[in-house]
RNA sequence: GCCGACCUGGCGCAAUUGGUAGCGCAUCGCACUUGUAAUGCGAGGGUUAGGGGUUCGAGUCCCCUGGUCGGCUCCA
């Protein structure tokens, strides 16, 4: 270490203070490998950064999710080199780090192929080797044009700046514009450059062997569906092979729980390719798993004060003209039947025809219902309530097992209520809803506040109803204790929205219930009810999905329980299995008991050994297997086996009986 | 909708450079009657997603349609 020449600097590392020479930099206070860079005054730098008197300075260590970014920024730098190394001619897109991992966008003339990553990562391998350093060089637009010349989307960056980037914000911060050269250590020399906000890794060595390019596609350029679509390569870093190991495996975990690899394993539900895309149909297993927690929810509903409606698959075009559907959403509306048009020979319409749709939602027919008497206070709050099948043409692409679908059934209500029982109303639904959600064991919740985005027309109704309306909703979500995080331009067309987020077993999130405040439908509707002083006054509608489709919620729990689904919800709660043929007579009897008790079992009688139906139940997930052999017989006992192997054996019938009662009564996953 | 990959008996997979479809599980039959994760033997089942083209010959190559998957966009 240099002395110094007369005079030191002070700075403030982690609170404490430190003395350095003048024109020193990170490297000289941080000598551990796992820093990566710092935060000087809050700011990330690279530790090349010099130091300034006054300084407050902390360590970013690899493993911290800044330190995360800064090595999977780092690794998208070092694959961009590696794809120009191989295609001078791909032009750059941008590179930021994303959740686990980072990706980044070319302008290639022929698509990547899963062995072209082969080949990059390969590439990389070598780039990393060779120790090339990051150097942050500040530049302006001027020469960056010039420098960048052979990139126009770079140049397209540069020109937008700060604020204005949105995906771009790694490349061009809010402040100066930099380019980051990766130098030869042995020679000195720029190998290659990129515009970039850093910070960077200080070299590409600590990107290490923890990396690995997982999947190619498609992305717009800078997300907008009319700009061109570029080739972007997903990858994966981590500071240690363990941790990639770890995360791949995490992976593994999510897809042995995919709820359509398990619909299909447990026999629940399908696709045929002959109903059409995002349609399913539940096999005799799924069904029984709906109709148990449709049941479910329709007793806590009625104990609830709802009152439960139907209304059809279809209507004519009025109701969603009225509602504004039509006007608004018809592009995710499966197209009108028209029936009862006639033409003449000549081509003439001599009778108007009718256009049908199918309907995406169920709100207006829950208005007409509400509009087929005068309304009095005394109704409301009126509390409709249906399991109601809706159709959205949804874009193929977006298609995803039951979680996105065509055809769904939403567990649906809406609710009229008085101004002035609004608040308690809201209240009581979301206590209602995470009452329910945690009765099928989802149990980790947050939730999110979506507010309209000033000055966009998809959002229908005047200003000063929105910001009352979504103060309400503010204040209940609130009062619930749970954390609550905005998400602003997220609400519906007619009115913000509360969105309940849970947290499945291995720790996603998906969006579950969503409760909504609608000023708006109500004024298209002309709907009123008369006040005790004999006005007329106008209702507000809370619109509330508690599953938001049976069918997606469906595939939640399928995903949250793995597929070893509580005793209450299995399709198949026990399953007895005889030691050999002359036992059977006797699970049959135990089977008449608990059947008569209302419970799912059945009693296996194929010519399989005995292991071999162990193996096939505890496959298909079955709570409880009963075994029974002669000593079970010879004692009025039988013998439990359990899905994690374990087994207690010579259980009197009765103690059996209401063990098995006890589990599905507390809705217990066994 | 856009980009890319893919589609072989119910399911999971094989089939050298285009040469005439195999395996495992499941199903069915027979035998076995068994104490905690696969008993043995045998049988049936595919116009290789659908359609068209190239070729003496197509599961293999080309085109169209449908579907699936991964993304982008969208998500009332």
């Amino acid at each position: 270490m240099a002395k110094s020449r007369g005079f030191e600097v002070q700075v403030k590392v982690n609170g404490q203070p430190v003395e350095v020479d003048a024109g020193s930099d990170g490297f000289k206070l941080f000598t551990e490998k796992t820093i990566v860079a710092m935060r000087v005054g809050g700011e990330l730098r690279d530790l090349a950064h010099k130091l300034q008197d006054g300084d407050q300075i902390e360590g970013v260590s690899i493993g911290s999710p800044d330190g995360l970014n800064i090595l999977r920024h780092s690794a998208a730098h070092v694959l961009a080199q590696a794809v120009q190394n191989i295609n001078p001619e791909a032009k750059l897109g941008i590179g930021p780090p994303v959740t686990d991992g980072f990706y980044y966008d070319f302008d290639v003339d022929q698509p990547f192929t899963p062995e072209d990553l082969r080949a990059l990562e390969k590439q990389m391998q070598k780039i990393i080797q060779s120790g090339q350093r990051f150097v942050r060089r500040v530049t302006n637009d001027g020469d960056a044009r010039v420098e960048l010349a052979s990139e126009p989307y770079k140049l397209e960056l540069i020109g937008l700046k700060g604020s204005d980037v949105g995906d771009g914000a790694a490349e061009v911060g809010a402040g100066e514009l930099t380019i980051y050269d990766n130098i030869d250590p042995a020679t000195g020399n720029t190998i290659w450059k990129d515009l970039c906000r850093g910070p960077h890794l200080p070299n590409t060595r600590m990107i290490g062997q923890a990396f690995a390019l997982t999947r190619v596609a498609a992305a717009y350029w800078r997300g907008n569906e009319k700009n061109k679509q570029l080739q972007r390569i997903y990858g994966t870093a981590w500071p240690s092979k363990d941790e990639l190991r770890a995360h791949q495996e995490r992976l593994e975990e999510a897809a042995k729980r995919d709820h359509r690899r398990l619909g299909a394993e447990l026999d629940l539900f399908s696709f045929p390719e002959e109903i059409g895309s995002g349609l399913a149909v539940f096999h005799p297993k799924g069904g029984t798993m709906r109709r148990v927690m449709e049941d479910y929810s329709r007793k806590r509903h009625e104990e609830s004060g709802y009152e439960f409606v139907y209304s059809p698959h279809i209507t004519k075009s009025h109701l969603f003209e009225a509602s504004g559907h039509l006007q608004w959403y018809a592009d995710g509306m499966f197209p009108p039947m028209r029936l009862d048009e006639e033409i003449d020979e000549q081509g003439v319409v001599r009778k108007q025809g009718q256009d049908y749709y199918l309907k995406p939602m169920n709100c207006p027919f829950h208005i007409l219902i509400f509009k087929s008497q005068s309304r009095s206070y005394r109704d409301l709050p009126l509390r409709l309530f249906e399991f109601g099948s809706v159709y959205r043409y949804e874009k193929s692409g977006t298609l995803h097992g039951l979680t996105r679908v065509r055809g769904m059934t939403q567990d649906d209500a809406h609710l009229f209520v008085t101004p002035e029982t609004m608040e308690s109303e809201l209240t009581n639904v979301l206590n209602f809803v995470l009452g329910l959600l945690r009765d099928y064991g989802l149990d980790d919740f947050y939730l999110e506040l979506s507010t309209k985005e000033a000055g966009n027309p998809k959002f229908v109704g005047d200003d000063s109803i929105w910001q009352s309306a979504t103060a309400t909703l503010e204040k209940v979500a609130l009062q619930s204790g749970l954390e609550l995080v905005p998400d602003p331009g997220g609400a519906a067309f007619y009115g913000p929205k509360i969105s309940v987020q849970a947290r499945d077993a291995i720790g996603r999130t998906w969006q579950m219930s969503t409760i909504q405040l609608d000023f708006n439908l109500p004024q298209r509707f002309d709907l009123e009810y008369t006040a005790p002083d004999g006005t007329r006054q106008r209702p507000i509608m809370i619109h509330r999905a508690l599953f938001g489709s049976v069918e997606r919620f469906f595939g939640v729990l399928t995903e949250h329980y793995a597929g070893h689904f509580p005793a209450w919800l299995a399709p198949v709660q026990v399953v007895g299995i005889p030691v050999a043929d002359e036992f059977a007579p006797y699970l049959d009897e135990i089977a008449t008991q608990l059947r008569a008790k209302g419970v799912r079992i059945t009693v296996d009688h194929s010519d399989d050994r005995m292991q071999k139906k162990i193996l096939n139940h505890t496959k298909a997930k079955v709570p409880f297997m009963l075994i029974a052999g002669g000593q079970d017989r010879d004692s009025n006992a039988i013998s439990f086996r359990f899905l994690d192997g374990t087994q207690q054996n010579g259980i009197p019938v009765a103690g059996a009986i209401e063990r098995i009662l006890k589990a599905i009564d507390s809705k217990a996953q066994v």
